[in-house]
Formats: C-alpha cells, structure tokens, sequence
DNA sequence: TGCACTTTTATTGTATACAATTTAATTTAC
DNA sequence: GTAAATTAAATTGTATACAATAAAAGTGCA
C-alpha cells in the first residue's frame, strides 16, 4: 500500500541532518571538555580566533544565532578571561565582543582538535567535500 | 601565513551541518505551527504514524535522544491526547508509548508537510539522494 | 532465597535555541 | 528640531538536549 510514505522518518532529509547534527556535537564533548568549553562557545571562539572582534548582531549572523542566545554564551565567555564585552563609544547601542590573551593563547589548546574530530568521521576528502558543499548550497538556500 | 587554518569556521564539515539542522527545523516551524507541534513533538508523532506503539527507550534510539529529552515531550503528547503512556504488564520498568485513535488523525494534517518542506529546500533529486546518503553514512559511523 | 548487578524511566542541573518583548540609542520624516 | 520609526542587545518564557543521578523493576547466581 503505502510503499512511499513520505511522513516516514527514513524518507525525510531533515532528520538525519538533525540527528547527524547532534552526534556530531556530542563527539566534540570529550574534546572540548578538555578545554572546559562547550559547542556553542567554542564555535564563539572560532570566530574570534578569526576575527578578534565583532559586534554581537555580525557574531549572529556568522553562527545564526540570536542575542538571546549570544548573550549568556558571551557573559560565561566573559567570564572566563577569553572575552572583552564593551559597548562602541560610535554608537552605544552596539556592544563590541572582543578578544583577549587568554583566549588568543586558548587557540593553541585547540588546535588539535580539527585532526581528531576528523578521525572520528572518517569519511573520505571526495565524500567530505561533496557534504561541505551540498550543506553550503543549502545554507544559501535556508 | 595560514592560507589554511583548520579553526576556521568555514574549514569545518560540523558547522555548516549544525546550521543546517537549526534552520532547517526553523523552516518547519511555521507548518508545524499549524498542527500546534514542535519539531521534537513532530519527529516523536512520525515514529508512532509508522509503528503504532514503542518504548521509550526504543523510541530513543529511533530518534537519538534519551528519556531526559523523551519524557517531557511524551507527557506534552499525552496531555495533547495523541499518545497514550502505559507501564508494560510484562516488565514494569518499559513505558509503552501508543498512538491514539486523536493521534492518528493528526496524520492528515502532517501529510503536506514534506512537500512543502521540499518545496523550501529545492535540492535537485540527485543533491537530495547524494546529500541523504552521506548523511546516513555518517550516521552509522558515529 | 537473597543480594549484587543490570535495565528502564524519571528527575535534576546546566546550557542551548528562539520567539516575543523591552530598553536604550540612533536615524528618519516632516 | 522633535516625534516616530528603526536598530541592537538584553530579558523573559518555553522547549529542547544531555550528563549524572535516583528510583523502581527485573535478572542471575551463590
């Protein structure tokens, strides 16, 4: 009858997106714990090693995430030394995210775990490739 | 000088499949909206069209999620009167999770839903295979 | 039988996510 | 020049996620 179901789990692109999404991040936990971050902080992080400072709206719209989000993630960051949250005297509405020593020195106790999480997924450079930019061409879409 | 360095956000595979599954699951959000269903709640309901009745520690591992997740989401289901949650007679430690006569109902609703879904995303079929395989093959990997 | 061990679910605590609203600063219209 | 509109960030409320623990039920073996 219904060979086709299309409200099958297995017949729907989005859900191994989503489930392969969240394996992912779980896989970075043991690496990232090591560095007392979690996901969401060291993507942060990321793009600060990048681009040493950025107003929260821009960090959004590199990580797509809201201030609702940023803001706490940014605070414990804060806290931690790695970050500097300072309002831009050119228009205060503005609160600038930069970073500091402590977190460009964070850099080089991540800098291994590129390689390992690579391990872990082991698909090939073709395959990698092809993925990276089917979910990009995506992203462009989304 | 680092022509490629592997802490850049756009040098990593797990980014871009983050952010595709959240703004995938934020495109379903005004459809399912309609049906007055999360995402979670959605994936939870596709489970029960297709098999009628399951654990919730089987469920789980359908979905990859645990009870942490699971039992709130099934409660909300419950209070919805689209599942029913009953201890199994056999075992008392299995939660029973079974779909509702209300429950299945809600499947003519859900029935759009994919194709509207693939109407946003407008991959062509070949992406979408090619894109669903590497997805799966990951999957099985991690 | 009885007690350690395992299994399944529920609970607790922490951290996201995001919609909706609020607050404060800036810009635009008139 | 000021009121209205817009913008950026923070706050509030709801719903995940998941690790760790607890609680209850079942299993196995001396």
């Amino acid at each position: 009858m219904d060979k086709y179901d299309p409200l099958k789990l297995e017949n729907q692109l989005c859900f191994p997106l989503y489930a392969c999404a969240k394996e992912i991040v779980r896989k970075y936990k043991p690496f990232l714990e090591e560095l007392d971050l979690t996901y969401t902080q060291y993507i942060t992080m990321m793009v600060l090693w990048e681009r040493k400072e950025m107003n929260v709206k821009t960090l959004g719209e590199w990580l797509y995430l809201d201030s609702g989000t940023l803001t706490p993630v940014l605070k414990k960051l804060e806290s931690k030394g790695y970050v500097t949250r300072k309002r831009q005297k050119k228009d205060e509405r503005n609160l600038c995210v930069s970073i500091t020593e402590k977190g460009e020195e964070l850099k080089n106790s991540a800098i291994e775990i590129p390689g390992k999480m690579g391990a872990c997924i082991s698909l090939s450079p073709d395959e990698t490739k092809n993925l990276y930019e089917l979910l990009y061409k995506m992203l462009r879409i989304l």
